[in-house]
DNA sequence: CTACATGATTCTTC
DNA sequence: GAAGAATCATGTAG
């Protein structure tokens, strides 16, 4: 504090104007700013840093200014303020430094911050394949690297002109006063500590800015879109042709995600809440239900017909065909028992068996509808799979 | 603006 | 580790 008063009146006067960073560096009245500088400073970066967070939907050039302007606005206040701030934790600087090389940041070109986007993502949940906005965070996260090494590396440049200039000044000084070589480089070092103030605010923003452009980016929950059209009945085909077990396998995941463009993770979180939603409310979902069921009844007869005759063609419903029948409800006991019953005659190809084992849901949801076989819970498939015998039913 | 739908996350249980 | 359950946060229809 009273280092600082000293060095505010040795370098009266004393400006960066004319360096590089530039503009707003003229001193204020030295006085009066003590108290309500904090406000007006913290004021002054809330306002600049929203504006640097809303870089995501401005242009580079646009971000940069404010972001030069920002640091400026640092710079200035900083020696006005004094040495009135402690000298930052060590221990905060470290994990600033550990942070912004963790994003990408700081440290050695990671192709764009490619691996800190993938390991955000991971660590979020979301899937990593949404290359787009992903390569648009990518964008983003490399202007902010710009804008922070442009700045950093001002300020170096800053911080060495400005040292030079000061120990220029008090050697001026010194005609006609003693000053002592001690006295200099105390100068000296209260300005490299200033700077280096400084540069943790300025990593401390681009914390703050790299956050939030994570957040905004990649935290999926608010990038919730619902799923196509398409995509959802598909799926719904899937679930309601497989009432009974409706816990699609890896490969069917696979399939699903496939054909409805989304991530394996989506089709499991998809089942996940259509499972749990389904049971909580049967109700609900009964006209759904027999929308599905019939649509696929209809695919499903068809299938049945072209798989009796020789000439066999997999219905386009039933994502597990030709995944060499690895589904989990071939394990089912209840499926056996229905193509047992189902046929008569031998289904035995293993495409075939998945085909009309996916339909046989189908169908029992359509007996189940038609033959008052829909008492809640009891009368449900998924809940009672094993009660059902549709034996009496024709498929032709 | 509100209520409901829906995709995602988190925590618990097995 | 997968599934269930609860919850969150956003999308959307009215």
């Amino acid at each position: 504090m009273d280092e600082q008063a000293r060095i505010m009146q040795a370098l009266g006067g004393v400006s960066l104007a004319g360096h590089s960073v530039q503009g707003g560096m003229a001193l204020p009245p030295p006085h009066g700013h003590d108290g309500s500088d904090g406000d007006g400073r913290k004021q002054d970066i809330g306002d600049i840093l929203h504006q640097i967070m809303t870089i995501t939907d401005q242009s580079l050039d646009e971000a940069q200014a404010k972001l030069v302007h920002f640091f400026n606005l640092n710079v200035n206040i900083v020696f006005i303020r004094g040495a009135q701030e402690e000298d930052s934790p060590d221990p905060q600087l470290m994990r600033l430094d550990n942070m912004l090389l963790a994003e990408g940041v700081s440290g050695p070109e990671k192709g764009g911050g490619s691996a800190a986007a993938a390991a955000a993502a991971a660590a979020t949940g979301s899937p990593t394949d949404n290359s787009i906005e992903h390569s648009d965070y990518r964008a983003k996260l490399s202007q902010i690297r710009q804008i922070y090494h442009t700045e950093l590396e001002k300020y170096e440049q800053a911080c060495n002109e400005f040292t030079t200039h000061v120990m220029n000044l008090l050697r001026e000084q010194s005609r006609t006063r003693p000053i002592s070589p001690k006295e200099i480089e105390r100068m000296v070092s209260i300005i490299h500590r200033k700077f280096s103030s400084i540069q943790m605010q300025l990593k401390q923003s681009t914390c703050e800015a790299v956050m939030i452009l994570r957040s905004r980016f990649l935290d999926a929950r608010r990038k919730r879109r619902n799923f196509s059209k398409q995509a959802t009945e598909i799926l719904n085909e899937y679930f309601y042709s497989h009432l009974s077990n409706p816990y699609p396998s890896e490969e069917a995941k696979e399939e699903l995600a496939k054909k409805c463009s989304i991530t394996v993770s989506q089709v499991s979180n998809w089942f996940g809440n259509k499972r749990i939603r389904y049971k909580k409310n049967i109700g609900k979902f009964q006209e759904e239900a027999n929308l599905y069921a019939a649509k696929t009844a209809v695919t499903a007869a068809h299938a049945v017909a072209a798989a009796v005759r020789p000439s066999q063609t997999n219905s386009p419903t039933t994502p597990n065909s030709g995944s060499s029948g690895s589904f989990n409800l071939l394990n089912s006991g209840d499926m056996f028992m229905s193509m047992q019953n189902l046929n008569g005659d031998s289904y035995q190809g293993a495409q075939v068996g998945a085909n009309v084992q996916s339909q046989v849901d189908t169908l029992r949801h359509v007996i189940s509808q038609t033959a008052g076989y829909n008492d809640a819970l009891g009368g449900n498939p998924m809940y009672s799979p094993h009660g059902l015998n549709v034996s009496t039913v024709s498929v032709k």
